[in-house]
DNA sequence: GGCAGACATGAAATGGGTTTCATAGCCAGC
DNA sequence: GCTGGCTATGAAACCCATTTCATGTCTGCC
């Protein structure tokens, strides 16, 4: 069950290849009842042309690469609907890599993407959020990205220079604790996320910076990482309610991991925001979910898709591309933040 | 800056191209001098074979693709899991194709994945959960799986004999009535879902049938249709709690609609699961999140995606592929269902 | 010593398109 | 009637691998 191709076609149609590449893609001008022939037997037999012989010759394949850690974390479909969308419309189709947070499936991947002719590579979580990321790990992309435009989402690596597009996180905690501060909250605490992840460090940083500034500070025994997960902030909040002096206020790394904190809270019988208030990030659907409604941190995540597409067209087409974008965060206030208990 | 080929290894290491495809690829044995010396000739330039030309000849892509309509509704990412993880293992890469639920798009991706001589599609949701399927978008399925593999997810063409893999959703819907049947509950609505659609109609079908089954009925007025988000549920349950006589449990088509039924009847002072009693399906991991606990029905969700590339692999393989693969859901008693009111 | 068979290697065909360059036919203008 | 300039078309080169088939060399065995 041979495939037909562009010869078949055009031997049936009694001109050459030539013509019909052109009936094809309007290179040239071909004679109406030629063209017409031409596209009658192209269409009784459905012929497509192989979309690798022409990637081949064109050396473009149309195709282009979102390397993601975890697929199933609800930052990254957002991410990934507004590149998709953007991609469809600048005739690119998507390859879709998880990587399970394993950096050796990043670098196989990666490999395979460039064996492919991916004609461009989004790199979303992952090693790219590592505050010391190793030098063999920054190598493998600063290479890929000599030959493919790469876009790095929310990440960086150390002295790569690469293309980046991302939300100032740390304006974002730094919004997110001066709104407690604001509600007159003076014990405030900063749960989740992993340790060795920039999303993480750069938040609690700004976080400590703003407590500061306002003569707080951050303790030690206020501060707990861990996963990004639902899980993860249900158990470290019942850590911090253990503790005799509990906070007023939790700021927390993501909208998974202040979901979980709402739900340690509620399940001790505290009331929120009326003895504890609950700060999110990112702003998932969820954040509206569940009950007291969160208020969060909003990062534009579809825009921060579509820009990394945009900026592998304008790389792939001479276009100016921006080196870096960084989108502005806002806070969306709802209800489970509230004034410091006794402050009426 | 001319990209590298095997014409430029051969030459440099002073051997013919086959010499170098039999070093790349193992496929004939080469004197080891020989080898080392090609070897280092590729590290030195770090060379990648084309994937696109051996593509081409070997009439492998070692690419398949899944169509979704709608990458941010958590259902997807988890079969996408499944599917890509055993995608990985198998030597395929993934595309994504989301449709934004517009059956003109997914034929578009068809044909594009067509040209790109995919070696399987995997279609989940879309058109494939259309009751009344219009016959041409079925004949473009049905063309299609006549040169690629297509496997549908928890969907169904009529008369099309396409390989599918699924949960007995009606199974699960009838666990779920049966469930607050059990409880003693008389008064039972159902809620969510495009009517249009098989993942409908289907539970609704058997949740009907359940009651039947009890002398009981389901009311017109019990029985909403909507969006399977998270605002639906939520207004599809205010309209049921409006009614003079509002039901005792609902059970809902899924998580998303459940949590927005939660979060309805929390608004109105109703105490769940005392007042009433909620049940959702998909078991997704937002069902834990919310307060309390959603009781669902679980379908083992990475498995249906896993079982599809399995399917993929057995047909290109020549390997026997079961044509119809059904999988049975489970009920998951959580919190948010109890004793019908005034049953002690 | 001679020949079969194993081993190492290369030339050329192949896959299915696109593109360059050449050619043929036709009309207008002088 | 001849030439310049279009338009329409085709032959062949090219993209970059894999694979078939052929060739040459070496070894083993009778």
């Amino acid at each position: 069950m041979k495939n037909i191709t562009i010869y078949d076609i055009a031997k049936e149609a009694d001109v050459s290849v030539t013509t019909v590449s052109r009936v094809l893609n309007g290179t040239a001008p071909v004679k109406a009842s030629t063209k017409e022939a031409v596209l009658r037997v192209i269409e009784k037999h459905k012929f497509q042309p192989n979309a690798l012989a022409r990637s081949l010759i064109k050396k473009e394949t149309g195709t282009i690469a979102m390397i993601v850690p975890d697929i199933t974390n609800p930052f990254f479909p957002e991410v990934f609907w507004g590149s998709e969308n953007e991609a469809r419309e600048k005739g690119y189709t998507f390859f879709l890599c998880n990587s399970a947070g394993e950096y050796g499936r990043e670098s196989e991947y990666l490999s395979i993407l460039r064996e492919k002719r991916v004609e461009g590579i989004i790199f979303v979580g992952g090693r790219i959020n590592l505050a010391n990321c190793p030098p063999e790990l920054v190598q493998e992309v600063v290479d890929t990205a000599k030959g493919i435009p790469v876009v790095l989402v929310n990440g960086h690596l150390a002295k790569s220079q690469l293309h980046r597009v991302y939300t100032d996180e740390a304006a974002g905690a730094a919004l997110a604790a001066q709104h407690v501060i604001d509600l007159g909250h003076r014990e405030i605490a900063f749960i989740g996320g992993m340790e060795e992840l920039t999303t993480t460090i750069q938040k609690v940083k700004a976080v400590k910076r703003k407590l500061e500034e306002h003569g707080l500070g951050l303790r030690k025994d206020r501060l707990l990482f861990g996963e990004f997960s639902i899980t993860a902030g249900r158990e470290l909040m019942a850590k911090l309610l253990e503790q005799a002096d509990r906070p007023t206020a939790v700021i927390c790394v993501n909208d998974f991991t202040a979901i979980g904190a709402i739900k340690a809270a509620t399940e001790r019988g505290l009331r929120i925001p009326d003895d504890i208030s609950i700060v999110g990030f990112d702003d998932s659907p969820l954040s509206t979910a569940v009950i007291p409604e969160l208020t969060t941190v909003t990062q534009n995540t579809n825009e921060l898709g579509k820009l990394a597409v945009e900026r592998i067209y304008q790389i792939n087409n001479g276009l100016p591309a921006k080196r870096s974008t960084v989108l502005q965060p806002k806070l969306v206030v709802r209800q489970s933040t509230g004034r410091a208990p006794g402050m009426a």
